[in-house]
RNA sequence: GGCCCCGUGGUGUAGCGGACUAACAUGCCACCCUGUCACGGUGGAGAUCAGGGGUUCGAAUCCCCUCGGGGUCGCCA
């Protein structure tokens, strides 16, 4: 080992010691003959003393480095002359006298700089991604994704569970994301799939008797990226037998609650976690994964404008809805403030906004206090009562969208997010966890002319809601729970069903025929019949957790090696060609893509 | 596949039709400096303004296309 101490553990105690440290050169302060070099490691950063007069051969060393050299240094740690203390670094009180220094590697000057927290381009930072991960905040988002990860494991082990590894390659199923698939060289023509997620193998751990099994699960999906999607990511993947709903929601509280007092004390959390139905969140908030740390709820305006003769609104009367809600102390926003929000609700497919703006104190009092295009259209008493149902007072702004239910909801539920932004209303230092609840089982598909798994096909349905499997299936309410946390969706969680008949039935509802599922669903059906026991988990997104916590926009910031929007990684520049050698022993044969016809011979 | 935004020395930005021979900060190089800590000082190098085409007397600036990147809709059981 070259080092006695890390850089950062260095202290008063170690004062008069020896010790041999090994780091990278953080910065360099060269004053002609004196040359303080600030090494860092992992731990931290500690200042090195060249001093001409006692180590002159060490000396001429520093007089060689430059950032990010790789240094190896001997010297003893010296408490700082008084006044020469720097309060704003860990290590501050001491420093090192360097006695011996070796130069262990160098570096050319790196392409952003790594002892500062600028903002770099992100595809430079992806190309680089070892010298972004020295960057102080991508070492943080590393190690407190490490936390996370090792309170969960130690969490789920207090509490009887066992950690158990599942395949990598499996089979390709039907439903849900694209797979991406990997072929067999052995058996030409087939392939196999990485998992979407391990849900039929957790399932079939439970039939297993395993009980309670978790899994920090790498899972796959062939889909278009996000800022909190990638193609693969981490799921702590949890399924327990011989329990109900509220077993599960229980542990998932207790869990996240004491995750966010371990990992990072200084967010908080409500506590208990609110829950509300899938109905009442659409209802208030136009989504299924409402941010609740701040109001701006939506209300339903259809009729109180019922008898206006606003087009628009006539419109929705006819078939649709009217919904709005109150952006507080916004009714001094300009044209050109209101054409950008009009724009944002027309981007989520909104025909148009409507805003209505007040003047004066209180309840409006005559329409000379109303701003507003509809205003002519609008009585003083349906003004009065718009602002009512959105709690608008003098001085705000209400914005209403008016059409289809899906339309008006995705639209307000944006703007609800852009006004908060706008208002700063989100506290930075809250993480507002909540459940959904209520959701339904099945939701037809216009597109594809069935019915698709609002969650998955696993998920079992209310007891007493079976019954309307035969009749009105929209109605069946799945036993299905989300868990939301600041406008994020984390994770999924529902009872599974555990009698083959049923599963079998949730199959055909689908439009399987009996022979597709025996295909594709054979195994965990007959599993199903070997006495499985009654059970359910939950999957949080580990990604999007670690996100939330570090206070971070994407997760590829807690991400070691993310790929970009394209699903490239930039650093290792994957996807790429193979050999022909490869592909013959795969059996596969590529066909002509475009632009390799646009390509001279 | 659609829509929106971005692309100017290594990095981060300014400039948005003429005074641009492209500015500022930082970094880089050289020299000076024994208590700095984002050290300081002096000097220097470094940009075909993403690429291509067009409009114009004149384009970093306006328009079109392409490329690259980001956000988002669709998609993501």
């Amino acid at each position: 080992m070259l080092k006695s101490h890390s850089c950062g553990e260095l202290n008063p105690k170690q004062v008069g010691e020896r010790v041999a440290l090994a780091g990278w050169v953080h910065r360099r302060r060269d004053h002609g003959s004196l040359i303080f070099v600030d090494l860092r490691d992992r731990e931290g950063i500690v200042q090195v003393v060249f001093n001409p007069a006692q180590f002159p051969q060490a000396l001429a060393v520093a007089r060689e480095v430059r950032p990010e050299y790789v240094l190896a240094v001997k010297g003893r740690v010296m408490r700082r002359p008084p006044g020469t203390e720097n309060p704003n670094l860990a290590t501050g009180e001491v420093e090192v006298l360097a006695e011996e220094c070796q130069i262990l590697n160098t570096c050319p000057t790196p392409p952003f700089p790594i002892n500062e927290e600028t903002e770099v381009d992100e595809p430079l930072r992806l190309r680089y991604r070892y010298l972004d991960l020295r960057r102080q905040r991508m070492k943080e988002n590393l190690i407190l994704r490490h936390r996370v990860v090792k309170f969960i494991r130690d969490f789920l082990d207090a509490r009887g569970f066992i950690e158990v590894e599942t395949p990598i390659l499996i089979k390709s199923t039907p439903e849900g994301a694209r797979d991406y698939l990997v072929p067999s060289r052995v058996h030409p023509g087939k392939f196999y799939a990485l998992p979407q997620s391990p849900q039929q193998l957790k399932q079939i751990l439970m039939v297993a008797g395993i009980e309670k099994y978790f899994q920090i699960a790498r899972c796959f999906r062939d889909e278009d990226q996000r800022a909190d999607r990638q193609p693969e990511f981490t799921q702590l993947d949890l399924e327990m037998s011989f329990v109900d709903e509220e077993d599960i929601l229980a542990l998932t509280e207790e869990m996240f609650t004491f995750l966010v007092e371990t990992a990072t004390p200084s967010l908080r959390v409500i506590k208990p976690f609110p829950r509300l139905t899938y109905a009442e969140a659409m209802e208030r908030y136009g989504t299924d994964k409402p941010d609740l740390r701040f109001g701006l709820e939506l209300g339903d305006l259809t009729e109180v404008v019922a008898t206006s003769d606003f087009g628009p609104f006539q419109q929705a009367r006819a078939k649709g809805i009217v919904k709005g809600f109150c952006a507080p102390s916004c009714g001094n926003y300009s044209r050109k403030q209101i054409d950008e929000l009009a724009e944002l609700a027309k981007g989520y497919g909104a025909a148009g906004l409507i805003t209505i703006a007040l003047a004066g104190e209180g309840k409006p009092e005559d329409m000379g206090q109303v701003r507003s295009l509809a205003a002519k259209y609008l009585t003083l008493e349906q003004v009065k009562g718009i602002a009512e149902r959105v709690g608008a007072k003098g001085g705000d702004l209400i914005l209403i969208v008016a059409g289809q239910p899906g339309v008006v909801n995705g639209a307000l539920s944006q703007l609800r997010l852009e006004m908060a932004r706008r208002l700063h209303m989100a506290d930075a230092d809250l993480l507002a966890f909540a459940f959904v609840t209520g959701f339904p089982l099945l939701e037809w598909s216009a597109e594809e002319g069935r019915w698709q798994s609002m969650h998955h096909p696993f998920t079992a349905p209310l007891e007493e809601d079976i019954p309307l499997l035969d009749t009105d299936p929209q109605l069946a309410r799945a036993r299905h729970y989300d868990l939301v946390c600041n406008g994020y969706e984390l994770s999924s969680c529902s009872i599974r069903i555990h009698s083959r008949p049923l599963q079998e039935r949730i199959f055909g509802l689908l439009g399987y025929t009996g022979e597709e599922i025996e295909e594709r669903f054979g195994t965990i059906l007959e599993a199903l019949e070997y006495g499985a026991p009654p059970h359910g988990g939950i999957a949080p997104g580990i990604d999007r957790i670690v996100m939330l916590l570090a206070g971070e926009q994407t997760i590829r910031e807690v991400i070691a090696f993310p790929k970009n929007q394209s699903a490239v990684d930039m650093m290792m520049q994957a996807p790429s060609p193979v050999s022909p050698t490869q592909l013959e022993e795969l059996h596969l044969m590529l066909r002509p893509i475009e632009r390799t016809e646009r390509e001279p011979e």
